[in-house]
DNA sequence: ATCAAGCATGTTATCGGTATCATTACAAGT
DNA sequence: ACTTGTAATGATACCGATAACATGCTTGAT
């Protein structure tokens, strides 16, 4: 670590250039409050002494610190990645800086991290998801700032929500293979019972179920196993559960592109045909899901705009907040959309 | 937005206990230094008022954020997240917060980014890469606190550095290449006049260079294309204008594996045989190198643990800095491992 | 000439903690 | 009995900025 010489504070600046802190505080908030021939003066003064303003005392100052927090399951799903990047690009010109946490699909470390998050005064959380612990939602309700949950459409929001319905994707999954004329339908999830469990993908499950039910048909088939997040291993492991219980099944969804990959994987090493013997489909539009052969059906979601359109309702909220407008609670639903490729067909006997 | 009552400070807390302010802040910083029954007293307090501590106020006073910036090329490469993550969770026993930002492989966002990363006043900054722009590398060293460049051994540190040698990774591929008995040898990278570039790429490329010159090869098939970021789309574009350059060409390193991925799925469209007419490979050892069809040789790099070693060198070099001892700079070399797989085979017809 | 309005700048009082030193009380050593 | 040490707590002074109000000086309308 190289010696460092004591940094220059405003003061010291404002000595230099012989004019008052707060007109060098001016100078770097809002210039044109501040004359030519000072403001000059004092942006010498700061190059020479090469001052870079101490925002952390600023913040305590003006209580309010240009923090966002995010909490996200994951930063490894590249899915979450691109929210983050596009909630990021969306408050840079505002220059808000984003604090990730990331929860590891467990909700008592989501509690964690918002208490710890809070400390930091941050002034708006954006938070996965739509279901928390009890203390985190009265820790975030107390909080009084704007809160955003992302990534699902709340029944009972906090504050504000951008996502869309996981139940309907589920929906939207069932369908697609019911109508393809299968019959014999299930599908790959993980377990709700271990401390780090995937409510979205169990939300896709629930509506998924949804629609075997009222089709009349069982949803013994849907399997839950491994903890989240999923993985390849997932896919193939559930995969294998699910054909020792049915070797019968003619169509599958998984919960995500990632778990569908490790499934079509298992199907390649067990001689099974997709589609043809089985039609197979995950969820996220994953790059890999469209790299793969054949190319994996499945629904697309744009996870970078929901981060972007976050950002941009944050700003808005922001905005009317410091002048003292209460915003009211916006839900945005960006949908999601199914993408037909090669591993869904129709089912090779029709009933 | 939830009304907020004005939240409680520590002095709140203190008048509730009956105690002072310093002893609430040793409750929460040391408890060992206050006596059992004030102890609960003040627990006591804190959970009536729920009250949360400000950090803001707390950095101020004591000189320490607790804050560690990361500086990366972009989170939405799984590599760097990955690294992210690692770092994220060797730091978090030890309370510190990532500020993370990203450079979109620019040296002038770079720039920007440090700049506003050290109004944040952190105790550390990660930074990917070795070169920096002249400004950025001054405010560094200037901030007086450990900085730690990862991804790249540099030749000239600022200070520490976890890393890996493009340069060699770069070497390993060529020799790979050579050895299968290749002798017309090509490369795909990004064009490096652009702003947006992608210097470790290069780095690699530069290795494989010497490599082929050394061999008395020409250099003349290492393509560079398309701005940072690589895509899918690069690898088949650069495939492209290799092709129509050299028809001839038997082997090709891609300085990514999503390069290597679109330059596979151009070979399957064109009917080039990969390996057979054409031995490919990538870098990374990403996910979908592993499930491609058929798997893609690569050079492994432990992401995570990148970020891992990284987290614990600071955890050290911070602990023994608040000790007033200097730490010498460390050099950390997580190196790199071939992988053979499907799409590198020896040269059809032996010189 | 007079005065209100407005621009440019300065003064003062926090913001909510922690560092540092001071104080008190009581136990133990001689 | 008297010093000395230690454990528990308190008092005071910042940390480095900004908010809010105050001041002085122009300028132009009347």
């Amino acid at each position: 670590m190289p010696p460092s010489s004591p940094k220059a504070t405003m003061h010291d600046v404002s000595r230099l250039a012989g004019v008052s802190k707060m007109t060098v505080s001016r100078v770097l908030a809002d210039p044109d409050l501040v004359s030519e021939s000072t403001r000059n003066r004092v942006m010498k003064a700061i190059e020479q002494l090469s001052y870079v303003p101490d925002r952390v005392a600023g913040s305590l100052s003006s209580r309010r610190t240009n923090f966002i927090t995010a909490i996200l399951p994951t930063l490894t799903n590249s899915n979450f990645a691109d929210t983050a990047q596009g909630l990021a690009e969306a408050m840079r010109p505002a220059d808000y800086q984003l604090l990730i946490g990331y929860t590891m699909y467990r909700l008592e470390e989501e509690e964690r991290i918002i208490r710890a998050m809070l400390a930091r005064r941050p002034d708006a959380i954006v938070v996965a998801g739509t279901t928390h612990t009890k203390a985190a939602n009265e820790m975030m309700l107390r909080a009084g700032i704007p809160i955003v949950e992302i990534w699902d459409t709340p029944e009972h929001p906090i504050d504000h929500a951008v996502g869309f319905s996981n139940y309907e994707v589920g929906r939207a999954a069932a369908l697609h293979l019911l109508a393809l004329g299968h019959r014999r339908i299930g599908a790959l999830g993980s377990r709700m019972d271990s401390d780090a469990k995937d409510l979205r993908g169990e939300s896709r499950l629930a509506g998924f179920t949804s629609v075997l039910r009222e089709a009349g048909l069982s949803d013994e088939l849907v399997i839950r196993a491994g903890q989240a997040p999923v993985s390849y291993d997932h896919g193939a492991l559930t995969l294998g559960i699910l054909l020792e219980q049915a070797p019968e099944v003619e169509a599958v969804f998984a919960v995500s592109d990632i778990s569908a990959v490790g499934a079509l994987m298992e199907c390649h090493r067990r001689g099974i045909k997709v589609p043809g013997d089985l039609s197979l489909m995950g969820f996220g539009d994953f790059d890999i899901a469209r790299q793969c052969v054949p190319a994996i059906t499945t629904i697309r979601i744009d996870a970078e705009q929901i981060g972007r359109r976050t950002g941009e309702l944050l700003l808005q909220v922001l905005d009317r907040s410091s002048a003292r407008e209460c915003a009211p609670a916006a839900a945005v639903n960006v949908g999601f959309e199914l993408v037909t490729r090669g591993t869904t067909a129709p089912a090779a006997k029709p009933r």
